[in-house]
DNA sequence: CTGAAAGCGCTAACAG
DNA sequence: CTGTTAGCGCTTTCAG
């Protein structure tokens, strides 16, 4: 019952199946070279002590921690409001388990926790990071690339799009080599703008994300993409700036009613965007498909199904990138045991683009 | 830049600063008995050097890590449905920052994740656990008692409620001093269920929750409370078996209106329940809160807020639940550490239930 | 194929 | 007050 006592050390399973410490440690770490009768003892002897290694020991002298941190940096409350992080947290938990890995969850909450965050991060007490970078002025990047931690960012990292850096500390060079995971933003937008051009509309306005996001702004791209090419089809006025949440959905539809009461299509930014525009259109009297309309991004499925009418919206995967970040991450770990002087280099380099689709249900 | 190569040893802050290595150390952890003029020294030479403290080697002598495991154990894909989770998070997160632990976060995908985190926690790898028992029937609470790691849960844990019994394991017998924190269920149901009957209604019905999770017992039962001192209210045909979910709402509402089509109130487990069922509401007609009135349960902003007319719901303060159970954990680790022999004994033992608000929106 | 020995970096008595 | 001395439990050469 409490033998919780003191657990039993590798000197206690050797001691039990008549054998050195050594070869214990060999058969528990995969078993290479012992001869299967030893072998078999030895694993008798675990089982009957319910021996289990001690981590803190093992990393001491492996330097490894088969752990991995997860950063998550919001100042804003709303962080969790969508189920975003969930579901690409999960993701990430599924591939890191798969590779018994540990995932350490950081939350920041404000500016202070960085200097923390990145203490921690330069502690080596994780063998790397996987960093969602939600806003394009956030000083974590850098910090992050000092610590000289593997890392895999999730959506584009904000820094190098438009000369824009995250500060001007002289050691938080960007380099280049930066991995990221995303889903095609722009391409996903060009597809859903596209879509509504097809339909015959010609007044498609778009409502666009907080534009201190990469993800924001790639969709605004694929808008204008699309936009530019439709001869006449473009017209400032039918871009209002918006935040992703529902009630910015609505203010921006009221002021784009009142900008162009002739819009016809409106692409949202997300689904929760969609959603406070969707609100607005009905209590203005217009009807949805018929007089405007409307698509969304994320294809977040308690929002987009629920709507009335359920949301046509483009789809990402948002668990399945949770789980690539983590296979790049483990992948560019397992790469850089074989210690290349520059040990630790990062994962591959590169971003990973995820492929969307655009889901058409009833708004358009 | 590159200084990644090996970070700097207490040995190495011990030669600069012309000290020994035992006195840094001191220094590094707290500094008592020092004299001033070498403790600055020695913080120089840290400064200097950049020497963050290994963990692995700390832990390996003290036998403590800093650190707690959250166990969120969820079949259902939904977890993270619902901003719930997020929410206890994030008090968690707060409050272990406060007391520099670090968070590891454990989620269990089905029964085969159960020995996995069984394993870990027994592995010492973490000084207590934080553990969401979302099930009646979960293996899990028995799992980890026989882990023997110090632990508080959220929510009631269900066994133990009426003869059930997580499973039959010998030794996972139930040890009364469980440790929790909940939200007042009842209490705030009953809360909910009189205002409907203040308010005149007479054919009160109740949506109930998944009714294997304890929070959607205890509701029910606060339902019951109230109707059992009401001559002529109850009737069991009032009360149908959802889910917490939208979806499940909505069958529920549709079922309900079957049987009882002079339904005038009804309390809904949650907000996602209520929400389907104003949907099914408006559908059928009817109008809320003239014809029916509704309530929901967890004020969930996003939620509660935004449905059509706002919800008048139950508030429970998630977010300080899981500060709270985080505090009790440390609390009962700070008390475990002057080792009475029987070290690591439980936290505080009993359960903590927080009160819940009745707010009153427009839907009752 | 297996054992002996040497630490990994740190803390914790115990001296001085 | 500060330094010395032992390990914590494990992996890893290096012999045998």
């Amino acid at each position: 019952m409490t033998e919780a006592a003191s657990r039993p050390t590798l000197e206690a399973v050797a001691a039990r199946a008549g054998v050195s410490r050594a070869t214990v440690s060999r058969v528990v770490n995969g078993g290479d070279g012992v001869r299967e009768p030893v072998a078999e003892r030895v694993r008798q002897a675990v089982a009957e002590l319910g021996y289990v290694p001690n981590q803190a020991a093992r990393s001491l002298v492996t330097r490894r921690h088969d752990a991995v941190a997860v950063v998550i940096a919001e100042p804003e409350t709303r962080v969790f409001a969508d189920p975003f992080f969930a579901l690409q947290l999960r993701g990430i938990s599924k591939e890191l388990t798969a590779h018994d890995n540990q995932l350490v969850l950081l939350l920041t909450e404000g500016r202070d926790d960085h200097a923390r965050v990145a203490r921690y991060l330069a502690g080596g007490h994780v063998d790397g990071a996987l960093v969602f970078s939600l806003h394009l002025d956030d000083p974590l990047p850098g910090l992050i690339h000092d610590a000289g931690v593997p890392t895999v960012f999730g959506g584009r990292p904000g820094w190098g799009d438009d000369g824009r850096t995250a500060d001007a500390t002289p050691s938080s060079g960007h380099d280049p080599g930066v991995v990221y995971v995303d889903c095609d933003n722009r391409g996903g937008a060009r597809a859903a703008v596209r879509h509504l051009v097809d339909l015959g509309r010609t007044r498609v306005a778009h409502l666009t994300g907080a534009l201190d996001q990469t993800s924001a702004v790639d969709r605004l791209d694929g808008y204008r993409d699309v936009m530019a090419e439709v001869p006449g089809a473009s017209d400032p006025r039918l871009v209002v700036e918006s935040d992703f949440t529902p009630g910015g959905g609505e203010r921006a539809m009221r002021e784009l009613l009142g900008r162009c009461p002739d819009v016809d299509a409106v692409f949202a930014a997300n689904d929760l965007t969609a959603l406070g525009a969707l609100r607005v259109l009905r209590a203005s009297g217009r009807r949805v498909p018929e007089d405007v309309a409307v698509i969304g991004f994320d294809d977040m499925l308690p929002v987009a199904m629920e709507t009335d009418p359920p949301l046509t919206t483009v789809r990402q995967d948002i668990e399945e990138m949770g789980r690539l970040m983590a296979r790049l991450l483990l992948r560019g770990l397992a790469g850089g045991r074989d210690r290349t002087a520059a040990a630790e280099q990062p994962p591959a380099a590169g971003g990973v683009i995820l492929p969307t689709t655009l889901i058409r249900r009833a708004s358009a």
